[in-house]
DNA sequence: ATTACTGCCC
């Protein structure tokens, strides 16, 4: 009977430890504990051996009470036993309590091997604790492990993971038979501390030497590709790593997806994506952030159904990529039901997941539901507040935006690169100037005067608080221009008035070797409809063709609206007729030029044909729609419009409404009517409306309300010298020769200089400019002979100079010669001798056209059989066989 | 012993 056990026992004795070692590599708890029982039976379980095993065991299956316990019961302190509790804690992710046991272990004098110490060093770097970690690596060189390549290799990791780069490559470099895994370790202390390009250059000594690199090594330097953006360099890696056989490896397949989709080509990270047979919740979250990140919005929502069928759960990677296709989606309910997702998952303590949900909610403009989802965050980062204050921005609270930056700044202290943009888009919104120069001083005091993203919001900023010349500071004191700085700066002054400037940096642009893109070439146009310049235009239109932006929607819009402004009504309408699916801003993009060209009934055609298109008219188009019955003369329209627009369109009303009614009013002569407006709108009259007024007034020879409009204007826009100019003519035009001279007395003393007439003609890629009486350009003696000759042919014709627009109280004589070199006048007569008989000249005017010129160029146009067409501070004329488009209306 | 995917701003 003795025998038969002890016999028993022996078999047994194998049979179970090779059973437990089984039990130890895959895990399996259960079993162990239906085996912990029998053994304690047969008397096993004091075995040291046994012990061990179950020991190990439980401390792989996180078991650790039950470990403990064993380990306790021992006899006497045993290395094997402890050294397999504290790897039982690293593996699982118990940093602490590994550090904890292994303390324990060294204060009852278990001395370690090198089996134990990668356990440690682990933990130490899982807890980034470098201290201790110091402290075990001189546990390490007292007890002679250092050589262990094994030990050495760990090392190298534990002084990268808590932060010591330096330290880590020392100890790599000195490892004197480096294996894989050595390489390996540097590679990812590389990917630690962001260095990318060395982990590059790693690589390829890691090959030079010799050695075989294996998945880790491809994996890793896969990433370090995508971190740089170097996709050519990661192709090569992609052919070795074929060459070598481990495409089939999951990490680097999933590598090779997310470096495809943040760098390349979408459609090969999908391609990668679709080799792999059995993709696994990275593989598919790679994929569809892939997706979200190229716009492909649906695309991504599609993926992520497919994968749910194919039986993977989502996590908080794939929400936070879903929530954000919603967010550009607009999908209020998708993006509901994702947040009810997170809430299940209970992962809604994860501040990305908060976020993502912020985030959302604020592009569907879901306000409150955003702010809920803030208030309750446990502990709200610094990307939770950027996503708060741009979440109001996009919803226009851009005064809220700027005081939640305040206050948190004040709390603590706290912003960075995206906190900037964000504050500067809001500042940009609202034209807030004081808070713009403060965030510049802010800028420049925490060393962001490097960052050109931040250099580009803020010239953005000055730009659209119209502070041109502080943009253009910043823009020159820009450490490294590149396109984009390029296209913020043009944006600016096109949007200034400044298109001549833009223009002039765009020719600049080759020379820097950067290549125009499709916001460039927006900008540009624009900067062309301000400067009127046609010619430019063109070119830039020819730009866009060729660089393949016609698909986009602006760039067409833009063209429309760059060739009204450029005087070419023909070749908007031709724009217009190639728009696919024109858009409220291409139709009122084409109704505001036809009302500039004052083609008042086309115009208002065009605004019938949008409605019966079913495109509903925004303020914008109202605007254009008033405004082309005001060039045309359409008295009754206007009011029409605008009496109704509020039932007919649900528009209501605005100040710009209001000021051109109010200009359609007093230019027909209906000047109570006007000021009954002034008297009775929601707004306080602005310096248009009494510009306007003043107009009127003149046109229609008022003193008294020409005097009224000109005391308004002196206290709202001091600086400006045309109301001098207008209140002058006033009285000019009435003979009170004496009023004249007090204007011109108050001019003086206020230091107002009246802003020199100015009129451009482009010729070729070249924009000429020209002031009153001007003799600067190279062929000045050609112009004034034209000028000279075309004065004989129009007196031939009837044409007597209009002496009284000049308000000069000088001789006849001379005010005949001061009117015949108007800018405008030298301007045409340069387009005559410059331009090929018959084409049209097309001239650019800073002021409103003088009535001589006016006349004038009535007569012009049919001696020399051409067009004139000259852009005024208002609108277009068009003259044409002795008429102008305008029917000498503006 | 070593490897991947997510948020705010451009």
């Amino acid at each position: 009977m003795k025998l038969r056990a002890v016999s028993k026992s022996a078999s047994s004795y194998i049979s179970y430890s090779k059973l437990l070692s089984q039990l130890s590599l895959t895990k399996s708890l259960d079993q162990g504990l239906q085996i912990h029982a029998p053994l304690i039976k047969v008397g096993l379980s004091q075995d040291p051996k046994h012990r061990n095993q179950l020991i190990n065991l439980y401390s792989k299956c996180k078991v650790f009470r039950h470990a403990r316990k064993l380990i306790q019961e021992s006899p006497e302190p045993d290395l094997v036993s402890w050294s397999s509790l504290i790897s039982g804690y690293a593996q699982n992710g118990f940093g602490e309590e590994a550090l904890l046991a292994f303390r324990e272990a060294h204060v009852l004098g278990v001395k370690f091997n090198e089996f134990t110490f990668p356990s440690v060093l682990k933990a130490c770097a899982s807890t980034k604790n470098f201290i201790l970690g110091r402290q075990v690596h001189g546990l390490v060189v007292a007890t002679g492990f250092e050589s262990d390549v094994f030990v050495a290799n760990t090392l190298v990791v534990t002084y990268a993971k808590c932060g010591h780069v330096v330290d880590s490559r020392r100890l790599f470099e000195d490892i004197p038979e480096k294996n894989c895994i050595s390489w390996n370790a540097r590679l990812s202390s590389c990917a630690q501390s962001d260095s990318s390009g060395e982990a590059m250059g790693l690589f390829h000594e890691m090959l030079a030497g010799g050695v075989r690199p294996d998945e880790f090594s491809f994996s890793t330097t896969l990433n370090a590709a995508t971190g740089l953006g170097d996709i050519i360099q990661g192709k090569k890696v992609h052919g070795y790593l074929i060459k070598l056989g481990y495409e089939g490896d999951p990490f680097s397949s999933n590598a090779l997806v997310d470096m495809y989709a943040k760098g390349g080509d979408l459609g090969d990270a999908i391609t990668v994506f679709n080799d792999i047979p059995e993709p696994d919740i990275v593989s598919w979250n790679a994929t569809i952030a892939g997706c979200v990140l190229h716009g492909y919005y649906d695309r991504a929502l599609e993926l992520l159904d497919q994968m749910k069928k194919s039986g993977i759960c989502p996590n908080l990677f794939t929400l936070s990529s879903a929530l954000k296709a919603c967010a550009a989606l607009g999908d209020q309910e998708l993006g509901k039901q994702f947040h009810a997702n997170l809430i299940k998952m209970d992962i809604m303590k994860d501040p990305f997941a908060s976020v993502g949900l912020i985030d959302m909610y604020f592009k569907c403009h879901l306000m409150k539901d955003a702010i809920t989802v803030y208030r309750l965050m446990p502990e709200k980062d610094l990307v939770a507040i950027n996503a708060m204050i741009s979440g109001h921005v996009e919803n226009g609270e851009y005064g809220e935006a700027i005081n939640l930056f305040v206050e948190m700044y004040r709390q603590t202290m706290e912003f960075d690169q995206a906190t900037l943009l964000a504050v500067l888009n809001a500042i940009a919104a609202f034209e807030a100037i004081l808070v713009c120069k403060q965030i510049h001083a802010l800028i420049v005091k925490s060393g962001y005067q490097a960052d050109n993203f931040v250099l580009n919001g803020l010239i953005d900023s000055y730009g659209k608080c119209s502070h041109v010349q502080d943009a253009a500071k910043v823009f020159e004191e820009c450490p490294g221009t590149d396109l984009p700085t390029y296209t913020s700066i043009m944006t600016t002054y096109a949007q200034c008035g400044l298109g001549e400037e833009a223009l002039k940096l765009y020719l600049k642009l080759p020379n820097m070797g950067l290549k125009p893109d499709s916001f460039v070439c927006s900008s540009l146009l624009k900067a062309c409809a301000t400067l009127s310049a046609y010619e430019q235009g063109k070119q830039i239109h020819v730009h866009v063709l060729k660089l393949g932006f016609m698909s986009d929607v602006f760039a067409r819009n833009s063209l429309v609206n760059m060739y009204a402004k450029c005087g070419s009504i023909e070749d908007a309408g031709r724009a217009f007729s190639e728009v696919p699916k024109r858009s409220v801003v291409s139709w009122s993009a084409m109704i505001g030029g036809l009302a500039q060209h004052g083609h008042g009934k086309e115009a208002l055609n065009m605004f019938n044909e949008m409605l019966k298109d079913d495109v509903s008219p925004n303020q914008i188009t109202l605007v254009s729609v008033l405004s082309a019955c005001n060039h045309a003369g359409l008295v009754n329209e206007a009011q029409w419009y605008f009496e109704t627009m509020r039932e007919q369109f649900g528009i209501e009303p605005m100040q710009e409404h209001y000021a051109c009614m109010i200009d359609v009013l007093g230019r027909a002569g209906k000047l109570d009517k006007a000021m009954d407006l002034v008297n009775n709108m929601p707004f306080e009259a602005n310096a248009t409306i009494w510009g306007g007024l003043l107009g009127a007034a003149k046109t229609h020879k008022n003193v008294e309300l020409g005097q009224r409009a000109a005391e308004m204007l002196y206290t709202l826009e001091p600086e400006k010298s045309g109301t001098h100019i207008l209140l002058a003519n006033i009285y000019a035009s009435e003979g009170l020769w004496e009023d004249v001279a007090k204007v011109r007395r108050l001019m003086k003393d206020s230091k107002v200089k009246k802003e020199p007439g100015m009129s451009w003609m482009e010729v070729k890629d070249k924009i000429h400019t020209f002031i009153v009486g001007d003799r600067t350009h190279s062929r000045s003696e050609e112009i004034y002979a034209k000028l000279e000759e075309l004065g004989q042919l129009m007196a031939k014709e009837g044409y007597v100079p209009m002496l009284e627009t000049d308000l000069h109280h000088v001789e006849k004589k001379e005010k005949e010669i001061l009117l015949s070199y108007h800018s405008e006048k030298i301007a045409v007569a340069f387009g005559l001798i410059a331009t090929p008989p018959g084409a049209p000249i097309r001239v650019k005017k800073n002021l409103r056209i003088c009535l001589d010129c006016h006349t004038a160029f009535k007569y012009i146009c049919k001696i020399v059989s051409r067009e004139i067409i000259i852009r005024d501070i208002n609108r277009f004329h068009h003259f044409r066989d002795g008429s102008c488009s305008c029917g000498d209306y503006w």
